[in-house]
This record gives structure tokens, C-alpha cells and sequence, in this order.
DNA sequence: CCACATTTTGACCGTTGGTCAAATATTTTC
DNA sequence: GAAAATATTTGACCAACGGTCAAAATGTGG
């Protein structure tokens, strides 16, 4: 019966097991998608039963959610992680960029789980914390990127009198978002002659920046220089998924 | 027992009640999503048993692909009725935005029945025969938009150096996707200061030919007036979801 | 060692997608 | 036009699964 604020024994061995679950999920759900696994599956895996699972989470829905709220704070970290680029405001973006094939890289199957709490029942059964606490995530990368692009138009990089500062910012999360989901599908990778995912994620985001002016443009700066610094000084590890002729 | 083309009075019988089973589950779709509605109750809304259904449909899912490829039939219907606009190629390219998002107002549940097809084991469950049906209808799609695309860079409005049609093709599709999707979550809405979806789908596809360097520039050019005839010509109706202040 | 509190368990429940033998309707045959 | 043959429709039934809860197991304080 602490009152401290310290966690007791008990309370620590409630979150390693709830970290043992969320691994476990996760696992199912990058092997297996949604449907193809159930609880008792999961329960096995753990080896706790179905009601033990049930103290930690309200449904299936709400474990989900979960596992995807985890990924998005990790995308959020390595957001404000690029956000530190030194550099002019397009190269952090770009930096932003990077962030986002790395995480896009490690989670393959986040926008798979992201597209499914959009669509289904999710929300109503999950509960309203971790409802919270997923909002509370999302919010972190919006404000990273739309820093950003405050600060560009600030400086004058980016022309302030045609786009606001969330017009852009939402061009960016869509197009990023969109390529991330059609990279993803077969068919449209062979109509598209896509051979390498990541590429035509940045290119399309390329096509933003400088669709709104975005200086300097693509092609008016040694941004292949920028790129080099970016991996060696924020995603070293990034070469697993950076093919580079 | 005809061996003719036309179909017998028993087809035509079977293809009516096919129609009305599928628009049935198109209102239950829309009204609920895909979970919160079952087979039972779609057998009572049709008033024949849960049995006759699956004379039709192997799995709920193969109903559902089946829904969703006929909205995206009439998707490739706007775009190739769009693609026949006269005008610059661009201005081509813009009358293929209106019509997704014509497509957009009056199917407001495809979207999240696609990404439902891509990330669920939808495909397994459905027939193979749907599976075609679909990939066809996408096709369709796809090469409306890319002809425009190539045409574009045979007559030098868009540059052909620096990006093939595949990808130029690739990255529209993509922003509009995307846009659709994200204009659709409340929460980035408040975020994104967005109140016209719409208006935000077409300026982020004007972002992406901007970028592109598909002329003429949307600032080099009255598009307004281009924007009135493909209304008057094409979507007379679009004025439900066209809000010009 | 016992009494009490807490935690864990898995049998059980309701719902739902899907099946199939029986019932019903339709067509053919004589 | 009745009986036989064929085709269609039905809904009871099954299995799978998410979720619950009384009982068993474990832990705690005296």
C-alpha cells in the first residue's frame, strides 16, 4: 500500500507484463494482420490466460490501439529528433522525411493498423485513456512538421501569401501518408514501376515542397550533400532501407 | 434451357435480386461501417434467407469487394467522362480532380472500404472472380490518369526529364489518397483549419502539378474560368459540394 | 497455521459468419 | 393435368471468437 510515488513491486511487475502483451501483439499483428490471430492465441503466447489479458485492456480493439499508440510515440521521437537538423528549413524537412521512411522502415505495418482505426467500430471500443493518449501522440508529430513550416515562412524560404503554414503542413501529412499506403500495394507498385518504396515517398514529398516554393528547390541545391549528413548525423542504421545507386 | 446471349427471365431474375442485395448492403455500409451489421439482418432488408445470399456471395468480404468495385466503376466512368475535357492538358488533369471528388461526395464510404480491402485478409475470402473485377476497375483508373500524363510530356507541358509519367501518375494518385483520407479525420481537420475537404484535395493535386512543373503554373493561369466550364460541361451537380465564396 | 485479500483461471455465454439437408417451388414428362 | 424430376429457398445448426465471472490459486498479515 504505497502512497509514494514510486512504483511498488506489484506495480512494476503489472507493466513489464503489460510490455510482454504489446510485444506479443505486435508480433501478431505484423505476421498476421487483425483477424487472423484471436485472445486466446495471444493469451498462449504470454502464457497467462484471457481474463489476466482483460485486466490490462477492454477489448481487442483498445490492445490494438495500443500497440499502434506505441509506434506513433516512437515516429513522434524520431520526428523531434530530425527536427534538430542544423540546417536551413527545408533540410529539416527533409530531415522529417527521413524520419519517417526509418519509422515507416522498423513498423511496417503501422499504416496497416492506422487505416483500420479509421474505418472500423475502433474507437467506440477502446477505451477513452488510450483514446487520449493516441490523440495526444498524433498531435506531437502535427506540431513537429508545422514548427517547421512556421519557422520557413518566418525566414522567408517559404512564401507566406498563398499557403498557410497548416495548408502546407496537411499537403505534406497527406502526400506522405498517401505514398506510404500506395507504396504498399502490389499492383500499383508494377503499374507504377516502383522498385524502391522509400524513394517514391521522399520524391513525393519533394513534389510539395517545392510545389509550394519551398527554398531552395529540389533542383537548385546540393540537397544528395544534405541527405549524406542527415543519415550519418541522425539515422546511421538508415542504410538497410536507402538504396542508393 | 437458351443457349442464346440473352439472358433467360430466370438470369434476370438472379441479376435483379443481385442489384438489390448489393444496394442494400451499400445503405447498411454507409450507415455503419462493416462490422456493425450482419448477414441476418442483410437477409431481412432483402427479405429472402441468409442461405440465398451466399448463392451470390462466397463471404460477407466477397459482398463487400463487390460493392466497392462497382463504386470504383463508376469512379473510371467520371474519370474517363473528365479526360475527354477540351483544354490544355493540365486543365485535363484538373477535370479528373473534380470528378474524385464528384466520386468523393456521392460515395463518402469508399474510402474507408478500400483501405478496409488493403488491410484485412479480405482477399482471401473473397472470389476470385471479384479479385479481377476490382484489379480491372483500378486499372481503368490509372490509365486515364497516366494517358493524360504522358500526352502532357509529348507536347512539353510537363517536363520530361526529371520524372517518367509512371511516377508523375504515381505521385497524384498518392496526394489524392492521401488527402481524401486525412480530410476525413476529425481531429486533423480542427488541426488543419480545414472546412472544405474538397477545396484542400484539389489545392494539395495543384501542389503536386506545381511541383512538377506541369504548365501553366496555377498562378500563370486564370484556372477559374477553366474550373467554370468543367463545371458547367462535365458536373453540372457539383455545386452540392463546390463551395465558391 | 489461519483468516483474509488479491490475482488468475478457464468454463461458459452470446453473437455471427457460414453450411446443408429438408422443404418448397418450378419445369418436364407422359 | 398429375406425377416425376429438377431447381431453388430456407432456417436450424455448427464452429469460432470476443468477452465475463464464479471459483480456484496465490499472496499477505498476524
Amino acid at each position: 500500500m504505497s502512497m509514494s510515488a514510486t512504483p511498488t513491486r506489484k506495480e512494476r511487475e503489472f507493466q513489464a507484463r503489460e510490455e510482454l502483451i504489446l510485444s506479443h501483439a505486435r508480433r501478431l499483428l505484423l505476421e498476421k494482420g487483425f483477424q487472423a490471430w484471436n485472445m486466446e492465441q495471444l493469451a498462449d503466447a504470454v502464457e497467462y490466460s484471457k481474463g489476466t489479458l482483460y485486466q490490462h485492456f477492454t477489448s481487442k480493439e483498445d490492445l490494438v490501439l495500443a500497440v499502434s499508440t506505441d509506434a506513433l510515440r516512437m515516429r513522434a521521437d524520431l520526428f523531434e529528433k530530425a527536427a534538430q537538423f542544423k540546417g536551413k528549413t527545408r533540410e529539416r524537412c527533409r530531415a522529417i522525411g527521413f524520419a519517417c521512411c526509418e519509422f515507416a522502415y522498423n513498423y511496417p505495418e503501422y499504416f496497416h493498423i492506422e487505416m483500420m482505426l479509421k474505418s472500423a467500430s475502433f474507437w467506440e471500443k477502446a477505451s477513452e485513456e488510450r483514446r487520449q493518449a493516441h490523440a495526444f501522440q498524433g498531435a506531437r508529430t502535427w506540431r513537429v512538421l508545422n514548427n517547421i513550416v512556421v519557422q520557413a515562412m518566418a525566414l522567408g524560404d517559404l512564401p507566406s501569401g498563398r499557403y498557410t503554414p497548416e495548408q502546407a503542413t496537411f499537403a505534406l501529412v497527406s502526400v506522405t501518408v498517401g505514398s506510404h499506403i500506395m507504396t504498399q500495394e502490389p499492383i500499383l507498385r508494377v503499374q507504377a514501376g516502383i522498385t524502391d518504396p522509400m524513394a517514391s515517398v521522399r520524391t513525393n514529398q519533394d513534389l510539395i515542397c517545392d510545389g509550394l516554393g519551398w527554398q531552395p528547390l529540389l533542383h537548385d541545391y546540393d540537397y544528395a550533400s544534405t541527405d549524406k549528413n542527415i543519415v550519418k548525423e541522425l539515422f546511421p542504421s538508415a542504410s538497410a532501407w536507402l538504396h542508393i545507386d
